[in-house]
DNA sequence: ACAATAGTCTATTAATTGAGTAGACTTAAT
DNA sequence: ATTAAGTCTACTCAATTAATAGACTATTGT
């Protein structure tokens, strides 16, 4: 399961790819809709920022972007980004990888299928990108 | 990422497999083989004893074994007996479902994308057995 | 019967993650 | 220049997850 940060990150990802080209959007927009919890919010935007995906704006009028098109990033891009791990186990990720203390890699049966496990999410998660997070209701009829 | 309480479920259940049919296995060489700290595993395996997956013999010659043969158990049933969810969101997850308090699943792209991520990784995990857990490692050259 | 062995249970502590608070610093409009 | 709107930084607190310790109970072999 993907750390809360990590969920909060992509539904604020996913918002942002919603308001794409209409200039900065509030924190306090994304903590309300999205319900997640502004201070939080507010420790992951900035990380975002400092990964190279949002850029901010302060002061009035100010707020929050993406820096390019939603289609440019991908979901295992993003998810990485926030610091979660997208494999099962340490031994089986690519970004997070760390090496088991009591087997071969090379023989461990759980390795094995936790790679193959791996493979198959991660063909799925980059391909989709930031734009297919968008949905109509983000930006309800007025 | 699983938790570790399931990493350590699952390496448990792989060398009881690599076991099976031996007679009860002691928690201790479980403990040093898997480096698994022994209280901790302790307290799985009996988790693991009241879901039914496994069976201990108390007093001298006891241990844990498996009660069915390890082809029996798929590694997604393994992983929910010890409370890990498998998808990546709660509102994606079949067992551990959970709604989301700020969106609509029918039009969540989020939701939509990682029902896909679900079930590429169940079609995977529901194949796979216990008994694919096994390996060399676990009995090596006298 | 008795001692040794091995699982079971209860309670505590440590580490990590999630959430909330206070205030300083920046920018833009008036 | 002043002020309002907004981001940024540094702490603190709570909840969950990991890990440890020790007492207790059941079983086997002599």
């Amino acid at each position: 399961m993907l750390s809360k940060k990590t969920q909060y990150a992509l539904k604020a990802l996913g918002y942002l790819a919603g308001k794409y080209g209409e200039g900065p959007v509030l924190i306090s927009d994304i903590s309300k809709i999205k319900k997640i919890p502004i201070k939080f919010l507010e420790t992951i935007l900035l990380e975002l920022k400092q990964a190279g995906v949002l850029d901010s704006k302060k002061g009035k009028g100010g707020g929050y972007f993406l820096i390019e098109s939603p289609k440019k990033t991908t979901l295992a891009q993003a998810i990485r980004l926030v610091g979660g791990p997208i494999a099962l186990l340490p031994c089986v990720s690519i970004n997070f990888y760390e090496k088991c203390k009591d087997c071969d890699e090379a023989v461990c049966g759980l390795n094995k299928a936790m790679k193959i496990t791996r493979d198959a999410t991660l063909k799925i998660l980059e391909k989709k990108t930031l734009a297919e997070l968008i949905d109509r209701a983000d930006t309800p009829n007025p």
